[in-house]
DNA sequence: TCAAAAGTGTTAAGTTTACACCCATGA
DNA sequence: TCATGGGTGTAAACTTAACACTTTTGA
């Protein structure tokens, strides 16, 4: 056994998943509340443990996967949390990611054997340990993406209505934004792209649906929102 | 033992520093070339294990205190680093932090002892393992944080003069900068105050020297640059 | 006396913000 | 017919970018 590396001790590392979803409602977050040891009974987010042979990254997909059902989504990594006291059952040190899921498309049979549930971002209960860090600093940091890339579109439907794609601005900014400027601005981008279908569900006369087109974007990636 | 957390495995958690210095050549990082193993010969960041009882944010500052001998230094965590394979001697996860120095301010001995030195950002040997990646982060992170928050300071001496701060910020943004423009910029923020001291190392005509003033910005803490 | 860096304002271009009405439709 | 959300343009305010010459002084 190599010496350098044997004379220091290990650590349990823990992910952490910050899960957005939103709809007409704004964002939210899919929060467990937990029916297992430790902390049982209170509120915190989905989280596992890395795995050998498994990459952090990894092991966010699988954790989100464990809870969702879902592959490929949208995660980035929030950052290492690693105070001593942390968890307060042993010392883990946890990386934290976030996940932008369409809030329609996720197995409900395991969201609820997980007792997990949707829980709107302006009205969190409590979280345990470091969880309203790493909540915080994950809607800082997804806020600040979603104004330079078009990550948005990863938590709305493929076809949207220009109205849901701003009311999900103002959800991620927490501000409303001005409708003529806002269409402007997605007008110049070029590759947000109108389709002939009509979504009739939100107002009497229909909204025309747009969609994301990522080849188009690729050739010119400017954003800005 | 708590089974829960026992039934998955540990490992080691590394630091890796990405120490920035600054001087009248530009941005400079402080790396060493490893006399030990593993990658022996070649160059690498400073790093160092997460210990027992010891916070990740600890871990970073005690490696950086190892090799420079300073203390209360600006320091921000890049992000952990989880590929299975990233150290080919044996699995550790690595949390990378960037730090800035005053590159006049060291001890060189022990940057000495650890066989250390400064190397020009724009020339950087190759670096083992996942450490480009680190160093590239770590630049695109301190870049975006100096844009929109006073922190570059901590790479310039307390007093410096306004050629200074202007051609650091040329390093960072890797771009020339209007110098009329700069000035009327540093003079809307209030916070930069001209001292009465003259520099006259730069130029015959000496420049006069500034100091940024915590207190008066941290009234009105607006910064772009 | 001249080379080298310090210091200093103005204008045009571009971007951002504010703002109000008509349209289509289902109830 | 009317209430509801969909859709559209313009002008003023502000911000950004471009630009050139004078000053000081040590060598």
């Amino acid at each position: 056994m190599n010496t350098y590396y044997s004379s220091n001790p290990k650590f349990h590392v823990a992910i952490d998943c910050i899960i957005f979803g939103f709809d007409k409602d704004g964002l939210s977050l899919l929060l467990l509340q937990r029916n297992f040891e430790p902390a049982k009974g209170e509120w915190s987010l989905m989280g596992g443990f890395v795995q050998e042979g498994e990459s952090a990254d990894d092991a966010a997909k699988r954790v989100l996967f464990e809870l969702t059902g879902l592959n490929k989504v949208y995660m980035e990594q929030v950052g290492a949390f690693g105070a001593v006291e942390r968890d307060p059952g042993e010392r883990v040190i946890s990386i934290a990611y976030y996940a932008l899921v369409n809030i329609n498309e996720y197995d409900h049979a395991l969201v609820r054997k997980h007792n997990a549930s949707w829980v709107k971002i302006n009205e969190l209960p409590p979280l345990i340990f470091d969880h309203p860090q790493m909540v915080a600093q994950a809607r800082e940091l997804m806020q600040q993406k979603a104004s330079c890339a078009p990550i948005g579109f990863n938590l709305l439907p493929k076809l949207f209505t220009l109205s849901q794609l701003q009311s999900l601005y103002e959800a991620i900014y927490g501000e409303t934004i001005d409708k003529r400027n806002f269409r402007k601005d997605v007008a110049k981008m070029g590759y947000i792209e109108k389709t002939d279908k009509i979504d009739k569900s939100g107002s009497k006369r229909g909204a025309a649906l747009y969609k994301f087109n990522e080849r188009v974007y690729r050739k010119a990636p400017k954003f800005k929102l």
